[in-house]
Formats: C-alpha cells, sequence, structure tokens
DNA sequence: ATCACATACCTTACATGACAAGGTATATCG
DNA sequence: CGATATACCTTGTCATGTAAGGTATGTGAT
C-alpha cells in the first residue's frame, strides 16, 4: 500500500469525510471504505479497524442513526443515516478544515500560488 | 477564543505548518504561534504546550535543528532551521494533504464544486 | 468438498498527540 | 509595584489510529 496519508491527517478527516458521504444517502460501512478509495482516486484507503469505531462514535453521539438489514444473500449490514445534528456538525467540521487548508496554502505558497 | 478547529486538524497540520514555515527562513515558537495566526487570518490559534513539544519531536528526528540565541533585551530564544530531512517530509506532508482534502472537496460538491 | 477470496461486521493492546494547567524568567508600561 | 507581553518548558488525562486478531456468509475455482 502507499502510505502517504499519516494517522493524524485520517484522524482529521474521518467524521467529515464519513458525514459528508452521508449526505448522498442510507450508506454502509463496508460501502464507505471503498466510497472514500474511490473518492480520493486510491490515493486514500481505510483500515476498517478505523473506520468501525468512528461510526459508533458518529451513532453514540447521536451525528448518524444505524439500522440493521439483510440483504436477498443473506449478509447483514448496518445502515447510517445523517441526523440534523450530524449537518451542523458537518458544516463546523468543513469551516474548520477550510481554515487550517488556507493557512497551509498561504504557508506553501510564501503568498502566492505554486 | 473561537474553536472551529478541532484537535485531530490541529494534528494534521501541525508538522507540515511548522516545516512550511520554517521554509521562510530560521524562526523560534513564540514567533512561529504569531505567525500560524497570520497566515489563517486569525481563524487558527494553537496553544504554546502543543507547539512546544511539536518542535522538539521535529528535532529528535532531525527535521529540523535548533540553536540558542539571546537577543539584545536579554530573552533567551531557540531558533529553529529546516533540514533536508525536513524539507523530504513536507514534500509528502503535503501530497497527504492534498489526497485528502482533494477526496474531502470532491465529497463536499458531489462531483462539481461548491 | 475444499480452498481462496470478497463481503460485512466487530474488538483489544499499544503508541501517539492535543489540551488544560501548571511552572520559570525577563522586559516594558502605567 | 502590578499587569502584560515575551519566551521557554513539563505533566496528567483523554481521544484516536494501527496492527492484529476475531466471527460469519456467499461465490468461484480446483
Amino acid at each position: 500500500m502507499k502510505k502517504s496519508v499519516y494517522k493524524e491527517l485520517v484522524a482529521a478527516s474521518s467524521r467529515p469525510m464519513v458525514l459528508s458521504i452521508l449526505t448522498g444517502g442510507e450508506n454502509y460501512g463496508y460501502e464507505i471504505l471503498k466510497q472514500v478509495k474511490l473518492l480520493s482516486g486510491g490515493e486514500v484507503e481505510w483500515s476498517d479497524g478505523m473506520l468501525y469505531p468512528v461510526l459508533h462514535r458518529l451513532e453514540r453521539d447521536g451525528m448518524i442513526t444505524g439500522r440493521w438489514q439483510l440483504t436477498d444473500e443473506g449478509r447483514r449490514r448496518k445502515y447510517y443515516r445523517l441526523t440534523d445534528r450530524g449537518k451542523g456538525q458537518l458544516a463546523r467540521d468543513r469551516a474548520g478544515w477550510r481554515a487550517v487548508h488556507g493557512a497551509l496554502e498561504m504557508s506553501w505558497g510564501g503568498g502566492r500560488h505554486v
């Protein structure tokens, strides 16, 4: 695997990424893992051992709600949906991310874009 | 203070931000704190209790080198300079950051920019 | 049948790192 | 002489990714 994404970056992006993906409708863990890889063009790959605790925390904190569902093939999935609280959190996370991203771009560009 | 920037975001950005600021030349802790605030338009404010350990880790890992200096007023400062190793780390951090930022922008925009 | 692989979920031990709060010391200004 | 800014540092607590392990089902190949 590549490893360009250090763990602090994973920690910083996991919540906004998950919440954002769920704005596209109900989704479940395993599929979210594939979505993240797809959205990043293969550059970001999350471990499932990191994602499931994230989903549990988000549910515990009322950002998302989950429901179990059985597929035709007999597999069990836990589908999550974004709550209003989760939408508010996403907005705050985006604001924070953009503030930091802006500062980084400033420092990288030295004032102009590079 | 504001608090739009959650701690995981601080953790993810501290190393690239410090290294990037040092590409502009030697600098010391207290001044770096002010630089970060300036670069973010006041939106990002770091605590000194977070920055000094970051500098120590970076020096320990050979990313930066420090030297003590006395000012005319009699204050002691520890000036840090970027090493070649630090430049390499900065390049990798930028790549990682941009990969994640790109994925977030994709998820936020739903495919187009918002 | 049996083996490998993908799907789909979960947990624990460990290391790391911000935060809050405390500390030391000097210079400046009212 | 007290308040504020400058300038550095450390410790205890909590949160979180990683690595590694686990359970279980469906599918396709041998």
